[in-house]
DNA sequence: GCCAAGTGCTACAAAATACGTAGCAAAAAT
DNA sequence: ATTTTTGCTACGTATTTTGTAGCACTTGGC
């Protein structure tokens, strides 16, 4: 292997996108922002677009996502995006035509 | 709340986009194609650039994205990006981007 | 040859996280 | 007032991740 190239290389990821990516890595983050796309829903109508998670989990998903400020909870209506929930919305569009057309 | 508007609705979700996002919501999965993105790095260098992974999660990965056809082993060069690995990150900058201007 | 250093990778117990099911208290609808 | 629906909690089980140690193999220098 090439001498010492990529040895010393620590990360050279800034610590604002480690912790995205660590908020993200978790199971149902992404989907919940995603299933909020285009109507608010409430949290028994969140819990059946993501099928699968439990309600303790989406409990857990539904704070972080509010400390991140991403969501927001409206009382008679439900959860739904904030208007940073929405940008990073629009940046995750791409993400899922990627998907489409890889894992066809 | 709203009689039946949300009620009803199972996942308008493909079932691609539900694995992909099941794919990336596992820990370090997006940090690994990221911290590929500018040069192919070995089992280690891609250890020390992930800090607090462990390498049998490391290694868990690694098969995962290989399966997904994101990542390539090349013998004394270590792990890169395919074209579709690349395509992904293109599609994942903007996400950076959101993460700097919002978490800071 | 030999040895030291670096490589990809595995093992395994402990901790954290997620699952699955049941159900409760409060609000809303009837 | 009774039924339904709501957001949410409890809790035992299963899965995933962590953290540390180390093995087998290759590479380099001598």
């Amino acid at each position: 292997m090439a001498k010492g190239i990529q040895s010393i290389r620590e990360s050279r990821t800034s610590v604002e996108l480690a912790q995205a990516l660590d908020h993200f890595g978790r199971r149902w983050a992404l989907r919940v922002i995603w299933e909020l796309r285009s109507e608010a829903l409430n949290f028994r109508a969140l819990r059946a677009a993501c099928t699968g998670i439990s309600p303790a989990v989406m409990q857990a998903r539904l704070h972080q996502l509010r400390d991140l400020g991403l969501i927001e909870q409206i009382p008679g209506l439900g959860y739904r995006l904030t208007a940073a929930g929405e940008q990073l919305f629009r940046v995750m569009a791409p993400l899922a035509e990627w998907a489409e057309s890889h894992l066809k």
